[in-house]
DNA sequence: CGGTCCAGCTTACTGGAAGTAGGTTACTTC
DNA sequence: GAAGTAACCTACTTCCAGTAAGCTGGACCG
């Protein structure tokens, strides 16, 4: 019944966590959030309910940290990407591949972050993902302000959200069907946003 | 203490109805659906927390039913505007616009709909919110089909999910801020989908 | 006018899950 | 083999969604 398979043994504090947080992922993302009770989680780890409130605090606070892992995982996944590409379009490119790609190999943690229910846990993991869409964001003003250093910044502004929600949408749209692989997925994206950045920047400078 | 300051009289169903629907939108919106309580909500309206049981069957469907009275009533906003446009471009403008103006002006009610821990209150209002989205969805690849009656179906499907996610996350973040207009924000939406669109389009047909 | 019917309303409960107080057990270290 | 502590447990409290069962006031009928 336990997920190692030991009949309740017990484990450093640094092992459990990650067990608690590989069971958690699971089920939460399985069954949602608030049809998951700690008691259950704590049962499939073979412990009981007070060990989660030791480690993490909170049922919300056991749901940020595994937040926190896959979006720590994904930033530096595509930061990792984007380095050394040599145009605003390769770097836009290679950051949408890394994107899609995480999507793809994380359907769980992805489903899990993205997942409605998964806000509704309450501020702090309401505040974990809307951070990681700003950092998003934030990343892509960065680059767009490179390409046009002359844009007004509410553009630019607007530009990051319409790339955030798109990214968003897709990804979900992604894992959730099997006719379209991880690649192509990314190459529509990818060309959607990039046509749409570059006839946002042309209608702001209509004269060159 | 009661909204219609009559200090607890009797209503027909109807009429608290609208009532209790108006003090869960606004209840919701501010302190978020988790946050509160029926109790609360009952006692706003001045009335015992069984009536909203009576009438509504459950917390949820109190919900459901405010965020599918603001759908309905989007829907018909948008589609009243695509009627009568003459090209593809036209539709879209004026469709992204109702948009806008919609979430302008029903700002509660949007952040409502949109605010993840909405979606968390359980399955039917996370569905109800979803076929809104996909509702969306739907239209706008009805839309493209008439204008690339060739495309393969999963490259629409992709592209209207780009729409929708853009469309979602930038009204979002207009209703969150001051300095853009509604118009000026319906104009940069208008314009990068628009481009991103015909991107996908002639990467599609590249020898046409 | 007096009776009866029912929509609108209430009080007072149950059940279940989050979170906690305080104690117990087994492993490590000297 | 005793001390200290990390890992763990049982047994609670609290809070809130949801429910059972009955009360009330006004509309309509005779």
């Amino acid at each position: 019944m336990t997920t190692t398979d030991q009949p309740r043994k017990r484990m450093p504090r640094a092992e459990r966590e990650r067990q608690m947080m590989a069971v958690a992922e699971e089920i939460f993302s399985e069954r949602g959030y608030l049809a998951t009770s700690v008691d259950e989680i704590a049962e499939r780890c073979g412990v009981s309910k007070p060990m989660i409130y030791e480690y993490f605090g909170s049922k919300e606070g056991l749901l940020v940290a595994c937040i926190r892992a896959a979006r720590e995982e994904l930033a530096q996944a595509t930061t990792a990407a984007v380095v050394g590409a040599t145009t605003p379009e390769e770097a836009l490119r290679r950051g949408v591949g890394a994107f899609f790609a995480f999507a793809d190999s994380h359907r769980r943690a992805w489903s899990l972050m993205l997942s409605g229910d998964t806000a509704a846990a309450g501020p702090v993991a309401a505040a974990e993902i809307e951070a990681g869409r700003q950092e998003q964001a934030a990343i892509d003003v960065a680059l767009f302000r490179a390409f046009v250093p002359d844009a007004p910044q509410t553009m630019l502004e607007a530009a990051a959200q319409v790339v955030v929600g798109a990214c968003e949408r897709l990804s979900l749209w992604y894992v959730a069907q099997d006719e379209v692989g991880a690649e192509e997925a990314a190459d529509y994206l990818m060309t959607s946003l990039w046509h749409g950045l570059r006839g946002l920047i042309e209608r702001a400078h209509p004269a060159e």
